[in-house]
DNA sequence: CCTCATCTGTACCGTTCAGTACAACCTATG
DNA sequence: CATAGGTTGTACTGAACGGTACAGATGAGG
């Protein structure tokens, strides 16, 4: 029974929901979600409590916000690039952006999904879910790609696109965790590698 | 300039230290470390507050040392494990025990580690360097079993086993990360069925 | 049985947190 | 220019938190 709060009716409104949001979202990547408090992310914004209350309701409902910032940014960006993914070279710049992303913020940041997913699955089950959908969008992006390497003859029939996916998102996650943790980029490299060799064993082209 | 809190000198002692920390480790995995209270730590191990004060000197502390418990049971045990394969069929036995630890928890659980590293990654250097000890460990035990396989010629010598190893880990990692999103074994079951498949893949005994 | 270090119970403190109250402010519309 | 709906600033509250103080209990060695 919680509800909903009203959406921004002017354009000054959505401005400010979304500097809250986008600040919010900053500030959980890099503190976890339960070490940033309310008034953090207000100062950051620039925003005063009222705002916040005003369009989130409460706490949950800005986390939940920030969730849904994530799927929309990040996992919708993901789609984009893997959408234009025709060739096994294609593909091959798709993991190259992964690593590229995790050198540029130096092995601290992750996965922005995966990370809320870690402290987020076991404490609200709507961000649970929406997090889920996010990742089987994901996972069907990948999946699509595969697919879509096979209908060029690239690649063998006798692959599972779904399990390969499935794998490929799989491992993609578990190596930024690794990398978040070990601070070593070139861990990260050789297991985006060791993954891609895989896909490639079903090459056909030659 | 951090004081280390003195050791248990009693049997009574360490008992107390010890069940401290394991209804900390026990909350933590479940609520997340910054959502477990110190007080519902003691509540749960039946502690007054001083006793926790007395041998971990403060919550960073006892965080520590519940990092440091979860390396010496969950890694170590693993290290066992993973010492006995002796044969493709000891590893898919491996893999086997991973997915009946997440269903029997449900999917709830996720790995002990891994959870652990995403929440304090970046919150506490030492914490971190403890994880990333951790996990590497864990990683050249999986390489050890491979070598292993090698050594009795049912591995492939071209195989790299340390890359093979680190996408292992990595692999199994982000699985039990998505399960315990989405609640889904059945994806658990089919990724760890793909990264077996392809390590099998350099089997040269059959 | 004394003694002293170790261990433990509990009351308390200051801070920080999420959330509320309420008045004031815009700004689009008529 | 009136006014109403949407938006914002700020002071406040009660609870929960991490941490401290300190007295009392316990038990092993002399």
């Amino acid at each position: 029974m919680s509800r909903t709060p009203p959406a921004p009716r002017t354009a000054k409104g959505r401005d400010s929901r979304e500097r809250i949001v986008e600040a919010a979202a900053a500030l959980m990547s890099l503190r976890g979600v339960e070490a940033t408090s309310v008034d953090a992310v207000l100062e950051e914004a620039g925003a005063g409590k009222s705002q916040l209350y005003h369009y989130f309701g409460d706490k949950q409902g800005l986390v939940r916000a920030v969730v849904a910032h994530r799927d929309e940014t990040v996992v919708h960006r993901q789609g984009e690039l893997l959408a234009a993914v025709r060739s096994w070279a294609d593909l091959h710049e798709w993991f190259d952006g992964v690593l590229a992303g995790q050198v540029a913020s130096r092995c601290r940041v992750g996965c922005p999904v995966g990370s809320l997913a870690g402290e987020l699955s076991e404490r609200d089950d709507e961000s649970r879910r929406q997090l889920a959908a996010a990742f089987t969008r994901w996972e069907q992006d990948i999946a699509a790609a595969l697919d879509r390497l096979r209908a060029a003859g690239l690649l063998s029939a006798a692959a599972d696109t779904a399990a390969l996916a499935a794998m490929t998102l799989a491992t993609i996650q578990g190596a930024l965790l690794l990398t978040r943790t070990t601070r070593d980029p070139q861990r990260l490299r050789t297991v985006l590698e060791e993954v891609f060799g895989y896909l490639r064993s079903y090459d056909t082209s030659g």
